[in-house]
DNA sequence: CGGATGATGTCAATCGATTGCATTCGATCC
DNA sequence: GGATCGAATGCAATCGATTGACATCATCCG
């Protein structure tokens, strides 16, 4: 037998103290609590905490129009940088603003395949959410986005799209790819090679690229040697690995567009009785727990998470204050995370 | 400028085909569409479709007094087990039922630190979920977790309480432990020693009981030296395997409560200058990527995640369906996923 | 042919909170 | 003392969809 207790809504809660509905409802607001009386605002307060009342939100939002709601799109709930990001958006959401405005967020994961984002956008726009960000979009998704776009504020996140012009908050990914090459020219390094991840995604595209120019500035030979994983995991950052090992003509140093792959590399090495890192230096990306509990920790490029999800959750404020708001989009530095996996071995 | 479409709802779309709006939510939906003639209900989903009429879910939920909404706390989403099986309910939830019975997750990741739980199971109960997940409750949140259980239905997942009876789908957390320890035994280790989570948590409490269990049955010395971690992370995994390191008795074989833990093991054996796995046998917990990606994948104990989740799903789906049913909790074996690990050194 | 039956639809109440407007009442001002 | 003002509160419409009760109409049966 379960104890079902039947909720106190607003209309009991005023018969039972004698006042009307209205005067509870402004009584238990943050905005208009002002305009009840100090004495009976502490009365209803006091009866509401009594009677355990609690505000049905989903009748609230119907009456208002706005449901203090967010909705976030995440790729992948394993990516260790988009749920970071994602927790830091949520916190900073929450956080406690000028006028205690707390917004919810409703998470849904749409795994990596496209065309589903159009199911979850419509779910979210039926629930009425105040505003929506997507993080790690694809150029598939532009359609989808931009009709969704019309009804309520949508902010990119992680990774922006550039079929439509939407308020973006994306880490600068061009500028890592130059740091980690510049971290090699520093060390002498005259071969080099990446291991790219998928380029149907801007973010590894910008990596390469940003790596490759700084390259070719110096003079650095660059090997293409089956550079493109197909997906950004280990076991194919193992299987490009091979294919670069297999070379006669090695790089001394190799750039893997994520820490994941640049395991792979690692695994492919030992594989090889190579040792890691002296005999091949390498750099990976995103300064994930794995790149740190390495036995031997691994350089990298930390992702400015926290600069990304603050701009992320300040676009999204101030779109839902203001529609209107001139809103920026801005890219933010990487830092390279120098663990001495990137020196040159002394010859 | 922004192009702002004020969305249609019922009562213009009613307007423009010239029916009622009661006639529309019955073509609409899919258990009263049979009350509506073929003829009028396709004119009526034409219409709706060609006029991007959305329902306001919210509304609905209002009348209903059911939101078709699933409350998930989880407390941390970095948390490789935690994840999978959130993902695994969340697919499990939305899997096209008998009939389109679609429930959407509301996901709220609480942190580690206790009492927070209350302020998520009020903001969802504010938000009329039809019930409510907890992955990996703490006896702390007993008291919450009981009041919320008096307006909906509470499932518990991963971690169940024992202060109070609530359905719940778990691993069999003892039978883990013993499982490790019978293959120590078979592996003919006759010193063994475990390096504990925190035993506030049932699941580490449990774990360390099974283990030892089986091993004093046995007759197999289990050596206790401060073995149990303040976190079950890899930091506090290496400060515990550096005091098992530092006896001059120490263990041939030894059982982490966790892979992070395993791994914080195998960094101190490597600073000791031991040789993993071939020193010191070890066997971690949760066949995180962790275990499966290291140069010498380690031996760990696989978590029923599918199980786990898929009974979490079903509590969760019969209790919506009947409030009064019989529900059975009910916890999984977890098997051992054997990478050769745990073998004992050839004297 | 009258009335029962069933298939389709319409009407209007309802869910619970919010808010513009009206009202009340005491205080203040001229 | 009557008008005016402002503070505090009540009244009632509203948000959008759902659903029980009822109306309409064609059909069918005895």
């Amino acid at each position: 037998m379960v104890a079902t207790m039947k909720r106190v809504n607003m209309r009991a809660l005023a018969d039972s103290i004698g006042v009307d509905r209205a005067t509870i409802s402004r009584a238990l607001s943050t905005d208009k609590a002002h305009l009840v009386a100090p004495a009976t605002r502490d009365l209803i307060r006091a009866a509401a905490a009594a009677a355990g009342y609690r505000a049905d939100l989903m009748a609230a939002t119907l009456r208002r129009g706005r449901s203090d709601t967010v909705g976030i799109l995440v790729s992948d709930m394993m990516n260790e940088v988009l749920v970071r990001v994602m927790r830091e958006i949520v916190t900073d959401l929450n956080r406690d603003q000028t006028r205690g405005q707390e917004l919810t967020p409703l998470i849904a994961e749409t795994g990596d395949g496209s065309g589903h984002i159009g199911h979850f956008l419509r779910t979210f726009l039926s629930r009425r959410v105040d505003a929506i960000i997507c993080l790690s979009a694809t150029e598939d998704d532009a359609e989808a986005l931009q009709a969704a776009a019309r009804e309520v504020p949508v902010v990119l996140a992680v990774r922006s799209i550039s079929a439509i012009d939407l308020p973006s908050a994306t880490c600068d990914d061009g500028a890592g790819g130059a740091l980690v090459a510049r971290h090699f020219l520093a060390h002498h390094h005259r071969v080099v090679c990446q291991i790219q991840g998928p380029q149907t995604a801007t973010t590894f595209r910008n990596r390469a690229a940003g790596f490759s120019v700084v390259c070719r500035e110096a003079g650095v030979r660059e090997l293409s040697i089956g550079t493109s994983a197909r997906a950004a995991i280990s076991s194919e950052g193992r299987a490009v690995a091979e294919a670069i090992l297999a070379t006669p003509d090695r790089p001394t140093a190799v750039f893997a567009h994520n820490d994941s792959m640049a395991l792979g590399f690692i695994e492919a090495m030992r594989h090889q009785g190579l040792a890691y890192p002296d005999d091949i230096a390498i750099v990976g990306f995103n300064n994930t727990e794995l790149s740190r509990v390495l036995a031997r920790p691994m350089s990298t490029v930390e992702y400015p998470v926290a600069k990304v999800s603050g701009h992320a959750a300040d676009l999204v404020r101030a779109l839902i204050k203001n529609r209107e708001f001139s809103w920026e989009s801005k890219s933010f530095d990487p830092q390279l995370v120098d663990r001495g996996t990137g020196v040159k071995r002394p010859a």
